[in-house]
DNA sequence: AAGATGACGATTG
DNA sequence: CCAATCGCCATCT
């Protein structure tokens, strides 16, 4: 691994996503488009995945309930034990196979519709 | 400085 | 949600 740096400019993007992330509910999942869009970035997907890599140093991110948008466990490989992200589903009642999260839709948490005040 | 990379996504065939 | 391609944007080499 090599060490994450942290520019001043997306630290605090960091820190939205982080906040995201940790109100998504036990059983739930979301994407990180969802993520980016709430955040008022949704061309920027891609630095969502970036900000969970850097959040794999903070022990109360549930990256577990972060997948892309077809439900697929695309960033398992990139925990300590790979298959903890797939355990972690299960514990909280959601059904993965092969890397694939069933009944996507039912379980997808919409940031934009659960914020959305 | 320039090209490649990536925990992504939308579009097209 | 089959696969090929393009757009995106911070980071790496």
């Amino acid at each position: 691994m090599k060490p994450i740096k942290l520019s001043e400019q997306n630290a605090d993007f960091f820190e939205r996503v982080y906040e995201v992330v940790k109100l998504i509910p036990e059983g739930r999942v979301t994407s990180y488009g969802a993520i980016a869009n709430y955040l008022g970035a949704k061309r920027s997907s891609r630095m969502v995945g970036w900000a969970m890599n850097a959040a794999h140093q903070h022990p109360e991110i549930p990256a577990h309930r972060v997948v892309n948008r077809l439900g697929l466990l695309t960033g398992k490989m990139h925990f300590a034990d790979p298959d903890e992200m797939e355990q972690r589903l299960l514990l909280e009642g959601i059904s993965v196979k092969n890397d694939q999260i069933q009944d996507f839709k039912v379980v997808y948490w919409n940031p934009m519709e659960e914020l959305m005040l």
